[in-house]
DNA sequence: GGTTATTATGTAACTAATTACATAATAGAT
DNA sequence: ATCTATTATGTAATTAGTTACATAATAACC
């Protein structure tokens, strides 16, 4: 009866982007009910940056896979809110490196534990999913990587 | 050593959200090479008036689960390229009824291959992937909507 | 039957990203 | 040392949606 459920294969992108706009929102509501001034949009570019330490605006794009416009329009934001710093690399005066503050470092031991909470969340949602979502969903990254959608697409083309 | 790999279940978000995101691009693409004028975000409203007949624009945005700005906006793009037609419903004159035009209907025979090639290489890419994949994902979007995000958040802070 | 609530549509402003383009700094080749 | 190609960053315009608000038509209630 629902159309959405005949679809089969063809609305895999479509639950793909259901979902993931449905954690974006969670995690929004999770920051805001717990007074956190934190955006939810800005977790990629902080954790890594808590992780990996300071780093160029476009090693950061290549590192968490968005546009280094995004990563600008992310760092000013962060900025304003007094996590982040920049100053430019002084051996190769193009680059501007990102580094959480002494302020966002504190943040980041007020976020971990809410981090915690979630992981333990999702990890309860899995399990009354399936035991094997995540390798699935990373096996299916993987395959994508190794022969991609529009080169199987050619290929089955081309033989059928 | 990639901080993406290291995110585990907080990572899911992320990686829904490149999925979709890649899927859709691939998508666009396949009408492009192939030709064929069409756009990729069109599809579920095209496929659920081709399966379902004229629908209200609040039926299709619950139907397809975008928002109604949204559907608005798409069916100006698709009237424009004479795909739908648009009459008020005489019984009730708030309501505006999208339709396939007679065009419509017969792009339909031309995309309904395509769209099968589509679900093939899908369907390879889901078995290259795992065996469980589609019914794994569906089941997580069962368990949200059993007890969404949020509701299972709060349980776990308060018992913990 | 008139008042109130609800539903359907439409518009405006905003959001979070993208692609395309511009510029400055560096590296490489000869 | 200079010309050329590449890399890093920044800006502008575009895209595909959203939420918030306005209005008209219908339904519900007494």
């Amino acid at each position: 009866m629902d159309i959405m459920e005949n679809l089969g294969t063809l609305a895999l992108g479509s639950s793909l982007k259901r979902l993931s706009d449905q954690l974006m929102q969670d995690g929004i509501r999770v920051y805001r009910e717990l007074g956190i001034e934190f955006e939810a949009k800005w977790f990629l570019v902080f954790y890594y940056l808590k992780n990996e330490g300071p780093t160029t605006v476009t090693a950061l794009s290549r590192g968490i896979g968005v546009s280094h416009p995004a990563i600008i329009q992310i760092a000013r934001e962060m900025i304003a809110a007094n996590l982040l710093a920049v100053y430019r690399d002084v051996s190769d005066k193009r680059k501007r490196v990102l580094a959480l503050t002494r302020y966002g470092k504190s943040k980041a031991q007020e976020l971990e534990p809410v981090w915690q909470a979630i992981r333990i969340v999702l990890q309860e949602l899995l399990n009354e999913a399936g035991s094997e979502f995540l390798n699935e969903l990373s096996g299916l990254e993987k395959a994508l990587q190794k022969r991609g959608f529009h080169q199987r697409f050619l290929d089955h083309c081309g033989k059928s």
